[in-house]
DNA sequence: TAATGTGAAAACCTTCACAGCT
DNA sequence: AGCTGTGAAGGTTTTCACATTA
């Protein structure tokens, strides 16, 4: 493999050349050029160039890149071509607001199970599945293949859940929670903080910024 | 004013450095050193050093830094002291969740306003605010003094819904719809997007990563 | 002694600019 | 003629390492 040295950077803005293309594919563009994609994006031409450049030769000179080849291309390198199965742990106010988001499954992340650490939820049923007791997270992670685990319990609890995620092999973590989860060098994290998005906006737009 | 120069990645990281001190503050610590908060959030100390130098000289020698001074001084840097007025466009299920999400009144950022293009939703109730038409967004704003527009229409509709904040001079929008939005450069954008968070896991995910 | 604050070095990332292909 | 792919240049960010200070 030499896929070893891709900056992370640039792991980052492929999803948004697939978003791109997926778009541009449903306007009934065949071909596009970096310029082009550029003027959508906000970027530079160059950088998508140098970025597509770490994984192959997708364009055409003198001509641009065909959109449903480089989509693919790019599905590919992501792994998105496949199905991924996520567990969901809380099903609070947010965990439900999660698990009945309808931008997941079309994009191949499907939410298999659900778990929650409050006695009275067990059993009860959301969006068609039954709430497990974390103890059966181990078991049910293993039966379905599960690689990514959703986080949305209260921030005091979350780094709990995200050690016994990690002990179950889940590499994988969207966290919810509004903290800084603590996890070894091998597991794959994202967080999602609407409020931290927030609070580094607040700095440019201060007096006037 | 000399804050012309500091990094953006520096400003992005100010909020965790926010959530850290908190959470030690709760914990009752009054002084840490850039040792310990760097391995919270698993970063070398000399970044957190350098990130802090930008503004001002924080910590005491041999010591580490008072909790509840840099606290202090890190809310005040970001504008964190006062409130700050939200409006939020698109009451779907989305938009409902965002509006139910309980984080963000404690700190400081208040939805006051709630618009939806949709006029069977007009004039509903949700969490305490009547839901307005978008022509009253104009008047809304400015009576209001809303700095901040929190997008959750569908994806299709967004890039109309934030051409219409910036014109009304909403300088920092939160976009939840999956896309990518254009917008002048004067503008602060934050993406909320899970999706494309997972779709960029996913690479490190592949067979063995 | 222990930890900050910071120039300088190293690493990393973006942009340039152009050879080469269609 | 037009656009890609890419070394090299330029710029930015991180890390190092140490003088300095409580």
């Amino acid at each position: 493999m030499d896929s070893i040295d891709v900056p992370e950077v640039v792991v980052l803005r492929l999803p948004l050349y697939v978003r791109a293309l997926t778009q541009l594919l449903d306007e009934g563009t065949e071909v596009v050029s970096s310029q082009q994609l550029g003027g959508r994006l906000q970027m530079t031409p160059a950088q998508i160039r140098k970025d597509l450049s770490y994984f192959g030769r997708f364009g055409k000179q003198g001509r641009g890149y065909n959109v449903t080849f480089l989509l693919r291309e790019l599905r590919d390198i992501l792994g998105l071509n496949g199905e991924w199965n996520a567990c969901l742990i809380g099903v609070g106010r947010l965990g439900r607001a999660i698990i009945n988001y309808p931008g997941f499954a079309p994009e191949g992340f499907n939410i298999v199970a659900i778990f929650d650490g409050d006695d009275s939820r067990i059993g009860t049923t959301v969006a068609g599945l039954s709430v497990q007791p974390m103890r059966e997270l181990e078991e049910t992670v293993r039966a379905n293949k599960i690689s990514i685990g959703i986080v949305a319990v209260p921030a005091n609890q979350a780094q709990e859940v995200i050690d016994l995620l990690v002990k179950n092999k889940v590499r994988g973590i969207l966290n919810y929670a509004p903290f800084a989860p603590q996890v070894p060098l091998n597991i794959v994290l994202r967080n999602i903080d609407p409020v931290m998005s927030l609070q580094s906006m607040t700095f440019y737009l201060r007096d006037d910024g």
